[in-house]
DNA sequence: CACCAGGAATGTA
DNA sequence: TACATTCATGGT
């Protein structure tokens, strides 16, 4: 299995190359786009990030004093703008209170995961993506791009989160810098090929 | 018009 | 545990 994952991963990166993910200007500026990016195009999410920067609130300190409905109305682009804004509250708060990015990047992984996982609207795919591309942790980050691609290359009987993720985290080296380009070129692969018409024609993967 | 996008919380059986 | 529903904008 280890050989089929390296396969893939060589495939996309000779393709694609680096992806330099993930795209922001701060750390903190990961975290408030994971949370603005589920189940939201990231064109979307960059919309509603412009809008944070123009208003000088895309930070923590920011998003904890804005009022909650001026926020909404910033997000808004994003949509779920209801419950992402108090997601972002929540967020928000936990990084202030509990040391921010440097003080928590000294932290043991397996414990900030269950802390990121406490937070209301941090489920595990946005938990992990803030651990690998905001507290650069060797995490392995499984999102509907990479569960559709376990499933269709067979490569698990289980397509659970959580065993998509020790296929990758137990059979490849636990490096940050890998874990980041990999997941970053299962999208960038996915968004040219799963989801465009024709599908699969010219796919790296085609074979695989 | 339908469908989905770098999900998560909540409710039901 | 395993699904179903809800949340909402904007592009194709």
């Amino acid at each position: 299995m280890r050989d089929k994952l390296l396969e893939i991963y060589d495939k996309l990166f000779e393709r694609y190359s680096n992806q330099y993910w993930w795209p922001a200007a701060t750390k903190e500026e990961v975290v408030i786009g994971a949370v603005l990016t589920q189940n939201t195009s990231w064109a979307n999410v960059e919309k509603a990030v412009e809008n944070l920067k123009q208003q000088g609130v895309c930070s923590f300190e920011g998003i904890y004093k804005i009022n909650i409905e001026q926020l909404k109305i910033y997000i808004k682009p994003a949509g779920f703008f209801n419950q992402k804004a108090e997601y972002l509250k929540n967020t928000a708060k936990f990084f202030l209170e509990n040391g921010s990015i440097n003080g928590l990047k000294k932290r043991d992984t397996k414990i900030l995961r269950e802390k990121l996982l406490k937070i209301k609207g941090v489920g595990k795919e946005t938990a992990d993506s803030i651990l690998l591309y905001a507290l650069d942790k060797p995490v392995f980050v499984v999102d509907a791009y990479t569960k559709r691609l376990i499933e269709r290359h067979n490569l698990s009987k289980n397509t659970d989160y959580d065993s998509i993720q020790r296929l990758f985290e137990e059979n490849l080296k636990k490096d940050t810098a890998l874990f980041n380009e990999f997941h970053a070129l299962i999208v960038k692969n996915a968004k040219e090929f799963c989801t465009k018409k024709p599908r699969c024609n010219g796919c790296p993967l085609e074979g695989v």
